[in-house]
DNA sequence: CGAAGTTCTCAGGGACCTCTGAGCGAGCCT
DNA sequence: AGGCTCGCTCAGAGGTCCCTGAGAACTTCG
């Protein structure tokens, strides 16, 4: 297969570009470095072109450089506080997407409002599936990013996902979904026929701050089993040692 | 599916738009920097160019540059008052909508005589679908906006509000609905098939100085399904974990 | 000034979700 | 075949999320 002409993600999936085909710009601003890292990376593994930030201040100056699309943000900064960021930021760039991270217990304090604009926030503890769709969604909604491929829908087979509605069917039927249900699916969705490992599986649809084990993705995989291949041809395969994978049924 | 050839707004719902497909401009004037920045983000979200001005003086500049449709406008300004600027923008551009903010308890026989000439105001604190659906309803009635769809009602399946009747019918049946009821209602009907957080139901149909808990939205949704939801096929679904959906029966 | 309507708080209870533990079966290796 | 590992599933504890009734504070209106 040839790549490089095409923008594509690290992962082989079509990425989402801007409207002139390069690639998305994404700016991290978390104090946490080691978040702000592995962020950064999955963000990467996007296809985006990402860079961080520590502070509200290096954020503002690398914002000038990047002209980012979007803004993963967190709330809590040691120089300055959302709002004034949020400002500074639209003020580079007013077309600007952001993603806030936020506390949990924030969120009923000052965040009502920020995002009224239609930005959006996550809670931390996160998912990365999480903070990965969440951009996505911004940046579809914002008219950033083109689609190659995928609509809002996520489709493999006879299985299609709406995000927005947050609605599942096999074959036109309802699937009802739990909240990790539908993560795990929605990441299996995105990386069909590939092998997934149960330690890239917790890694993606579990909380970074999840220390359970590995068994935990077993019972779901067999949930959502029981849920969406029950009485016909399955769609989940177990590859023994290696992990999972989804598949359209071979006709 | 390409975006950015078509003016939409970024909650993906088709723009209202100048009569030339340009997008409407719109003009923010308050000190208070926190609520310009709000306010400019609800308005950027409906599609519209914003620009935000803090004073009086810088108010008239930028109208000069941006030469608005319509201008929200805080009364009480650390320069001048609102009727001073109002004049001046009128000098500038004699056919701009106004949309007044005022504290509750200010003068309202002087608010009146204003908007009799057909603008409106609303009292703070307000609510972000409140201003947004009376800067609608004023820039219909100039005849500065296009509709590309929608006209003044709201239709989901059989559910039929109309916002400047405030009238809500249910397969023809009317339903009473209070205040709050009825944004909350709009709010839905304006983002059909679409979770939506308790949060950003908080942030965009109560007011933004609300302090109170998630919890109200569960008890007004509760008060909706009771008066509309009843003995029929019900529209309103909780998604658990995420939100609410308002979706048409069938299918 | 009383009555009706509206908004919000509080608390109980129920439904649902998540994860643990354990038993069992299936595959793999020698 | 036997023994081992790996994966599947059941059952259930504990926790979270959500719904609803009751009522207090406030506003509006007659």
């Amino acid at each position: 297969m040839l790549v490089g002409a095409m923008n594509t993600t690290r992962s082989g999936r079509p990425a989402l570009t801007r409207p002139d085909g390069t690639a998305l710009r994404v700016l991290v601003v978390d104090d946490d470095l080691d978040l702000a890292e592995v962020l950064t990376g999955a963000l990467r593994y996007e296809g985006w072109e990402v860079r961080a930030a520590g502070d509200g201040a290096s954020a503002v100056a690398a914002a000038h450089e990047l002209l980012p699309d979007a803004v993963v943000l967190d709330v809590m900064l040691p120089d300055t506080d959302g709002f004034a960021v949020l400002r500074r930021l639209h003020e580079v760039k007013p077309d600007v997407c952001v993603l806030f991270l936020t506390a949990r217990d924030a969120v009923e304090d000052r965040i009502a409002g920020i995002t009224a604009g239609g930005d959006d926030y996550v809670t931390k503890p996160f998912s990365l599936e999480e903070v990965v769709a969440r951009l996505r969604g911004l940046l579809r909604r914002a008219g950033m990013a083109r689609q190659l491929e995928e609509g809002p829908r996520l489709t493999v087979g006879d299985l299609v996902m709406d995000e927005e509605a947050r609605e599942v069917t096999r074959a036109g039927e309802l699937i009802e979904l739990s909240p990790t249900e539908f993560e795990l699916l929605r990441f299996l969705m995105r990386n069909p026929r590939r092998v997934l490992s149960k330690a890239q599986i917790l890694d993606r649809v579990w909380s970074y701050d999840f220390g359970g084990r590995a068994h935990v993705v077993e019972l779901y995989i067999s949930y959502l089993r029981k849920k969406m291949d029950a009485g016909r041809e399955p769609m989940i395969h177990t590859v023994r040692g290696s992990g999972y994978v989804l598949k359209p049924v071979s006709r």
